[in-house]
RNA sequence: GGAGAGAUACCGAAGCGGUCAUAACGGGGCGGUCUUGAAAACCGUUAGGGUGCAAGCCCACGUGGGUUCGAAUCCCACUCUCUCCGCCA
């Protein structure tokens, strides 16, 4: 959320932001109206009250000694009932200025460069050299089907589209992943470990802007007002939802594996085959709650970690500005990682991180006291895959692919599976 | 799921219609006095939001409504916590 002082005193740095990024100047076209309004109902309301406080006094005075009150609680009758009507007013007014904040984007950073759509996002390094294959490769799907270690026809009868088993030693991977992901972060990099709950309620969802603009990509508990996590962005960043934090206790730096749940509304007949857009899958996430002198320091070390996962992997990637355009709605600034998958011959989306500055805070009301005594201020938040697990099994799979169809198990793996040095089909 | 109790500042807690919210009282944290140092004692300090240049004013006793001239206090709904029972991993 903007801070509205920012759309009070300059509007058009706003304004230029929404054309920046393809949105809707109406956005914000009620929004001075309903400020003007709303702060002249706000004075007189308080200057009514004020008139009522310091009557109040006086009847109870006048009451002790047991004098008459008549005329002044007659007053006090008529100055309520237009309290009572002002205060209406501006509830509704903030009803909609709320309304109407929720749906505006963040402004981005002036880093960002300005472009419409993904075309325009700037490449910045890329990292490793695809292999160069003397044999026909498979996408992994093929080749995890083959091994029986993805199973999509039995998730397709159990649950439906979208959906995988992953089995035996694709499953063991899945594993491995995960913990040698954990442990990096934790061990490594200096991260809380966090397990957080697969189910949030509307209003974390709204906290890490979620809601209330995007719910068709949600599951949504039925009978409840429960959603599924489409990522442990939203627990995590919550977790210290409306709380004032010290200065000490920044940089709060989470790590959290979980389970991310996406209706994918609006993708269907986009990666429909394989592990690429699943309703469910796994992610390992970093989430940081840092001073806002810092954030954009953090947002390059951040980076740096999920950067690390793919190099101790050796999987070719490449780092990508995204531009205003492709940014998503919360982002102030986002680097995506995208690592390279032979079957499709590009780089595809493993990662994304992002500097939400105090949007998601200001949303959450996540605040620290930069010093004893100081008012509060609202902390930066940042968060970032580090990464997702099913499109690094894709990436794995597929870069690691054998000409006889078995999958070699990268080095910093092997611990992690049992000193394994082939995912071969079982039983030869 | 059933029955009951509760929610006030960092923690505990008083308050039960007007003089009680920079909120009694107790504890903790921080700073200081004293001390060779520490403890004890004593002193100080420790709090959100809105509006305004400011002084100030308004709001904030879990959340949202209501009653009333006036609500932390009375009424309603909701949320969460605790205790007991049931069920369960």
């Amino acid at each position: 959320m903007l801070d509205v002082k920012l759309l009070r005193n300059d509007y058009e740095k706003v304004a230029q932001a929404l054309r920046n990024r393809n949105a809707s100047q109406e956005l914000i076209a009620d929004f001075p109206k309903l400020d003007v309004s709303r702060r002249e109902k706000l004075t007189e309301s308080e200057q009514l009250k004020n008139r009522r406080n310091v009557v109040s006094q006086e009847v109870a005075k006048l009451k002790k000694n047991r004098e008459n009150a008549d005329d002044l609680i007659a007053e006090m009758r008529t100055v309520s009932d237009r309290i009572k009507l002002l205060d209406e007013e501006v509830r509704e007014i903030e009803a909609e200025m709320d309304k109407l904040l929720l749906a505006i984007p963040n402004v981005p950073h002036e880093s960002v460069p300005v472009g419409a759509s993904e075309e325009d996002n700037v490449e910045l390094r890329r990292v490793g050299e695809p292999a160069a294959f003397d044999f026909e490769t498979k996408p992994h799907w093929e080749l995890g089907t083959e091994l029986g270690i993805l199973d999509f026809e039995a998730a397709s009868k159990v649950t439906g589209s979208r959906f995988v088993f992953y089995k035996g030693l694709g499953a063991r991977l899945e594993r491995a992943l995960i913990n040698f992901m954990m442990d990096l972060h934790a061990d490594k990099h200096g991260y809380e470990e966090i397990l957080p709950p697969y189910i949030v309620n509307r209003d974390s969802l709204v906290g890490t802007s979620q809601l209330p603009k995007f719910s068709e990509d949600l599951f949504k508990i039925e009978g409840t007002d429960y959603f599924l996590i489409p990522t442990a962005e939203v627990p995590v960043t919550n977790f210290h939802r409306e709380e004032i934090l010290s200065a000490d206790d920044l940089p709060k730096a989470f790590v959290a594996f979980s389970g991310c749940f996406r209706s994918e509304a609006g993708a269907s007949g986009r990666d429909t085959r394989g592990l690429i857009r699943q309703h469910q899958f796994n992610k390992v996430e970093l989430v940081q709650l840092v001073a806002p002198d810092k954030s954009y320091e953090v947002l390059e070390q951040l980076t740096g970690h999920a950067e690390k996962v793919l190099q101790l992997l050796e999987l070719p990637y490449r780092v990508l500005a995204l531009c205003t355009g492709d940014m998503g709605f919360g982002s102030a600034k986002t680097y995506d990682l995208e690592v390279w998958l032979p079957s499709a011959g590009t780089y595809r989306e493993i990662s994304s991180c992002t500097n939400f500055e105090d949007f998601q805070s200001r949303r959450a009301g996540i605040r620290y006291r930069p010093e004893t005594g100081a008012k509060p201020e609202f902390v930066h938040t940042l968060n970032g895959s580090g990464l997702a697990l099913g499109r690094t099994v894709a990436a794995i799979i597929e870069n690691y692919q054998q000409a006889d169809g078995t999958i070699k198990v990268p080095e910093v793996l092997k611990p992690y599976m049992g000193g394994l040095e082939v995912i071969a089909p079982r039983r030869a």
